[in-house]
DNA sequence: CCCTGTGAAAAGGTTCACAGCA
DNA sequence: TGCTGTGAACCTTTTCACAGGG
């Protein structure tokens, strides 16, 4: 496997935005791109691409730019994509079935594999074809689906209790939405997304305008 | 209206996690807290959070700590709580389904009035309290409600679309969950989270920890 | 003595100008 | 000449040490 120096985290959180550029470009037929062009598929700006994709390597020509399905190729290895990485969603309501439901998860390797719900009605059956289980079966379900990651979906009160039942299932890689601050050992990589911070940002520049009229 | 001089975008993300912790803390019956134990609950190091407090003012009081409440209203305050800001969903799938359901937002000041779907059999129904439109309803919406924030949750497909509607209508501030790069004019906030990129950036460290064996 | 508030240093990220190869 | 690759400057953010009020 390639082996890449260190990529900033700041590049990695665009890696994956450049790839789906450069996978709907392949899929119109083109086979060289600028870094100008590429940069404004992505929302960023030129200088910023180029040295983003310089911590990968050295895969563009100078007068020309950049082997579309060459980098795409390149972009790919960096993120890891072509390994699969099962995943289990904890508390399938609204929010865990509307990413059951979400294909794209699955075509970049990332299959839901197994729910946990405490729903007695929900247990034992399969929704979008995903079977969903009860929290105790969670270290056989790890187990046996091979789950790499675990996505926090339950109300606020059961999320720090999903997420200790992952970690001791041996769970490293933690998706969250719920909004409070889980508290999990130092070895496990957990990333948050609370929708109502989103919207309390853009509510704080909002205010921001009102107060410059 | 208190006025605060430039404060640092890093600090505003992290402010909602601040205020959830004092409000959580003022539930409890606390009156007050040190930088320590306020950091802990909000998952950053102490010198992280009085720098960023310091930026609002200087509310605490040496040898002691925070009084809670009276930094729950300043931090309240300078995110400009108190304000309601409207919000119509585009798209009610899954998603915008989980969204409207999701009490939080309305509490926190964010209440959704509307949705726009491009089903007939949704149209002119309510769902979750919240009352489905066409497309082509949106200047009217957001005139009638008084839109402040408009919520993508379309299939990538219309979700350029959506946007392209929202600002037409005036609508300034979008957050969306489209995990295509959406083009919007500079005057307005677009802030995206894509669902997928948080697991390929998980999916990344994975890789990286494998590699290491 | 305790804990906040803050200048100064360090680290991380972005921008820019231009060197260098096709 | 055209466009990439990159060192250096710049800006933002984080960390740290400690001054200073209660």
């Amino acid at each position: 496997m390639q082996s890449y120096g260190h990529i900033p985290e700041a590049t990695v959180a665009r890696l994956p935005i450049y790839l789906r550029a450069l996978v709907d470009l392949a899929s119109t037929g083109a086979s060289t791109i600028s870094s100008e062009e590429l940069a404004e598929l992505s929302g960023v700006n030129a200088p910023k691409l180029r040295k983003d994709l310089s911590y990968l390597g050295t895969y563009g020509t100078r007068g020309v730019g950049y082997d579309i399905d060459y980098l795409r190729f390149e972009v790919s290895s960096a993120l890891g994509l072509g390994n699969t990485w099962p995943v289990v969603v904890c508390g399938f309501g609204n929010l865990g079935r509307a990413l059951a439901n979400h294909t794209g998860f699955t075509q970049r390797g990332f299959p839901i594999l197994a729910a946990i719900d405490t729903d007695p009605t929900k247990i034992g059956h399969t929704f979008d074809g995903v079977p969903v289980h009860a929290p105790g079966e969670m270290p056989a379900v790890v187990t046996g689906h091979g789950i790499a990651i675990g996505v926090i979906c339950t109300p606020v009160g059961a999320s720090q209790g999903a997420a200790d039942r992952l970690v001791a299932a041996g769970v490293r890689s933690i998706l969250s939405f719920s909004p409070i601050v889980l508290t999990v050992p130092d070895d496990v990589d957990l990333r948050s997304v609370d929708l109502s911070t989103q919207l309390q940002i853009l509510g704080f520049h909002l205010q921001e305008s009102a107060d410059d009229e």
